[in-house]
DNA sequence: GAATAACCGTACTAGAGGGTACGGCTTTCA
DNA sequence: TGAAAGCCGTACCCTCTAGTACGGTTATTC
């Protein structure tokens, strides 16, 4: 928010930064063992502090959860309209995008997320809502529109940019992001360098314009 | 296995049917409730028998998951399997396998055996391996082995089949899919159609040889 | 230096969970 | 017809969990 840790007493700042530990502690929990898997205890526990203390900054476990699904989504939003900001050429753009894109998705922390939100979407409709209108749906408006972009510089050719937008993220969430969500593998940096060329010489191939294309 | 039920007394077939149903209600719940917000008594209960029985059956609740992993991973390949077994012009049969394919992954079950197993194969790797290596495994070979046999026939053109094959497996994970995944969307046989369709075409752009493209 | 906000530890309630034990009823099968 | 397998209901044990209560301790603030 507006807020500059500068203008607050020690006491407001020690109190932001233990609710954020709070939150960052919980997100691992959260994410290693699931919603039902986390104890409040286990958190306060590995907090360090008392269970008194937990309680005072979140009145149940399911405020915690609230919390760390906001901290979580934002810092996701934040990382990938950086991630858009610049431009270039298309073929460098699409190509450093999914890079981007494919090294979150195969993080352990993208992974964990994208389990969280996979397991508990279904009982708690909000942290879906919440991780999508967050995630994926402003990175696809964004992305639609830098290829609307393209489409009117005729390096891309006449076709509907929402459905190109929708064909890359596809594409990013594809080999790699499913071996390792299922099958915990470890990408290297040249496992998802080969992975984002892949999907980039698709995606051109489907949609660069003719003279353009390799 | 290889047993009939009719060379089995009556006993041994009420028991392979009760066992069933343990395993297709434990399915539901713990689709619907993740792996530690099921209850072994909640499976009981809704059995309509007695927990003596439950454990009599299974020794424990880990015994009962896999069981139920089983049990889904043998149907989901089945019938993915009959999905291939049809072979026609190469649009025809891309398009009638992503009809099948997102047809499964956006239906209810489908969604909810994923989400169960996207939660869970962190902490069981196991399960993560069990539906890796009887669902997209198998299904990107068979698609793979088809595709190798159209690029010999010239239909596609010249070109990795197994890249080719996780394109289409990639895409078919799409936005339908994460719109029923992260927000209960309900998508209709239009969608799917549609959905089917637009992969179809996205393929067909970039691995259909040059003189049968659209 | 005193009021106070935050913190700690611990002990507690109340409930739910996995898993066990047991005595009686029903069905199968020889 | 009678043994045995299977099923049922229930009461039970032990552990863990969310959440509460409370008295004492440290650090901030005025």
């Amino acid at each position: 928010m507006g807020l500059d840790v500068k203008t607050l007493g020690k006491r407001e700042a020690n109190k932001l930064g233990r609710r954020q530990a709070i939150v960052e502690i919980a997100a691992l929990s959260f994410m290693e063992h699931g919603y039902a898997g986390t104890s409040m205890s286990a958190i306060a526990t590995e907090l360090g502090g008392s269970k008194s203390t937990l309680w005072g900054y979140f009145p149940s476990k399911e405020d915690l959860f609230a919390a760390v699904m906001d901290d979580a989504t934002a810092e996701f939003r934040a990382q990938l309209d950086d991630v858009l900001a610049h431009k270039g050429e298309l073929a460098d753009t699409v190509l450093a995008f999914c890079r981007k894109f494919i090294t979150k998705v195969t993080s352990p922390d993208g992974c964990g997320l994208y389990r969280l939100v996979a397991a508990e979407s279904g009982r708690f409709p909000e942290v879906g809502r919440i991780f999508s209108s967050r995630g994926r749906e402003p990175v696809g408006r964004l992305l639609a529109h830098y290829f609307q972009s393209q489409i009117d510089a005729g390096t891309m050719r006449p076709s509907d940019p929402v459905r190109a937008a929708h064909m890359v993220l596809s594409l990013c969430l594809g080999d790699l992001h499913q071996r390792t969500l299922l099958l915990g593998f470890r990408a290297s940096p040249q496992d998802i360098v080969a992975e984002a060329e892949a999907v980039t010489a698709d995606f051109l191939r489907a949609y660069a314009s003719s003279e353009s294309a390799g």
